[in-house]
RNA sequence: GCGGGCUUAGCUCAGUCGGUAGAGCAUCAGAUUGUGGCUCUGAGGGCCAUGGGUUCAAGUCCCAUAGCUCGCCCCA
């Protein structure tokens, strides 16, 4: 048997209502917002990615999917959407024809990962970017779009934790600190930090090790570091989120694993997810746009694992209610070609009714069974003596109830309200 | 990339000490040939993940591979 790639996974049509109820909460709160779709390719030039996620992360050393084309190209099928969209968003000159752009995408992303709860090799991103305001209420908004999403689907109990990083002389003041203070530390690191000290020594801070917990205890924190233009931008963050009823927790060991941060980074945590409890994270990325070689832009956004998303609600919600059922089922003697039988059902669909057939030229009783089996509203009747007389039977099935109509009453006739 | 667990019918799972397979649910068909759900009866459905090995004999024991899963790493 072929099967799918490893870490991909077919949605089938029992969970594609879910599915859709998400993109649809996700399509309306970024309206809400003012947030305009931008789709871009699901494949870039492999140094869209190198440049912006940083070249020392996994994502860009183990995880991309990337090939050279027929004409010796290095192409990556995408790993993120930050910066594919800010590409586009350079590319297609969007910056300078409005000082501030609201812009949201969703689709599908590649990471070469071992595929395990909550993470697949294919799996979908919503996000959404404020680009072209450097002021703390941008970040307040994406991160209240986020929430409203959120609260949207249905999810209430998540934690929201934010951290500054400061800005770029802040950070770098702090990344000093923090080696110098490590590396006394260095030996009783654990393998894995120590590798992170050498690459990305503020990842040391995120460790799940007992011991690297403890060591990292004491260390320096980075809101100890911040200058005063960072300070206030953090605390105009803070201050919108308390006022608009956000709660939030200060989390200074939180760093978040792409390069392009800057200032505020926060992130969106559930206990129902297992080791990959983040729903979704995002950040201030004020050095984006020139890494592209664009004039500096302020920017600040955010993404969703839409899995992870898809994982919590399958258990909280009642997928049935989201399942809309078959309004008449036709249970027919008559033959397939016959002309009272099709005109009927061509009229009832004509009435933006679900209506459905068999197919397989099955006995009066298994029809009635399947009318049954598919939760249809009504069964309709349909043999000589309604032909006869120009009628049908209609039956309720929930309660048996039935009632014989002429075709000419039944476009008056609701259907869709038992 | 590293570790643990798992893989038998469409689904959930039994399968003893090695002797070429079973249940429940689902599906389909019957129970006075135009009336569903409940009940009863019956039927179909299996390369036992794949490939090797041990053995007279392997779903069962051994090895490898693949996939799933739970962690590590990483991230959404």
């Amino acid at each position: 048997m072929i099967q799918s790639v490893r870490g991909t996974k077919d949605i089938l049509p029992e969970d594609i209502h879910l599915w859709n109820f998400v993109e649809g909460v996700l399509k309306e709160k970024s309206k809400r917002y003012g947030y305009s779709e931008l789709r871009t390719p699901v494949f870039e030039k492999t140094e869209v990615f190198v440049r912006s996620i940083g070249e020392e992360t996994d994502i860009v050393n183990k995880e991309m999917y990337s090939f050279p084309d027929r004409s010796n190209e290095s192409i990556t099928l995408r790993p993120e959407g930050t910066a594919p969209l800010v590409r586009a968003v350079i590319q297609n000159s969007l910056i300078q024809q409005s000082n501030l752009l609201r812009l949201w995408y969703y689709g599908p992303f590649f990471r070469y990962e071992r595929p395990q709860k909550g993470r697949q090799r294919q799996f979908h991103q919503y996000g959404a970017e404020c680009i072209g305001s450097d002021y703390p209420e941008s970040d307040a908004e994406i991160i209240s779009l986020a929430c409203d999403i959120l609260k949207g689907v249905g999810i209430k109990n998540f934690n929201v934790l934010i951290n500054s990083l400061g800005n770029n002389l802040s950070r770098e003041k702090y990344r000093k600190e923090l080696i110098a203070y490590l590396s006394k530390h260095l030996l009783e690191l654990s393998e894995d930090s120590q590798r992170r000290f050498e690459k990305n020594p503020l990842r040391v801070l995120d460790s799940k090790d007992e011991k690297d917990i403890m060591i990292t205890k004491s260390a320096p924190s980075i809101l100890d570091y911040l200058d005063k233009e960072s300070i206030e931008h953090f605390e105009g963050v803070k201050n919108i989120l308390s006022k608009i009823k956000i709660d939030f927790i200060i989390h200074p060991k939180l760093v978040r694993g792409l390069d392009y941060y800057n200032h505020t980074v926060f992130e969106f945590q559930s206990s129902e997810l297992g080791a990959q409890d983040s729903i979704g994270g995002g950040g201030r990325y004020n050095q984006l746009f020139a890494e592209f070689g664009a004039k500096q832009t302020p920017a600040v956004g955010f993404a969703f694992g839409i899995e992870r998303l898809i994982i919590i609600l399958d258990k909280l919600i009642e997928k049935d209610k989201l399942i809309q059922k078959p309004d008449v089922f036709i249970v027919s003697s008559l033959t397939p070609d016959d002309d009272y039988y099709l005109a009927l059902l061509k009229k009832l669909r004509n009435m933006d009714l679900i209506v459905i057939t068999d197919l397989n030229r099955r006995s009066f009783k298994a029809q009635m069974k399947e009318s049954n089996r598919i939760e249809a509203k009504y069964a309709i009747l349909l043999g000589e003596d309604e032909k006869k007389t120009n009628s049908i039977s209609l039956k309720r099935l929930e309660d048996g109830f039935q009632q014989i109509l002429s075709v000419d009453s039944i476009g008056s006739f609701n259907f869709v309200n038992k």
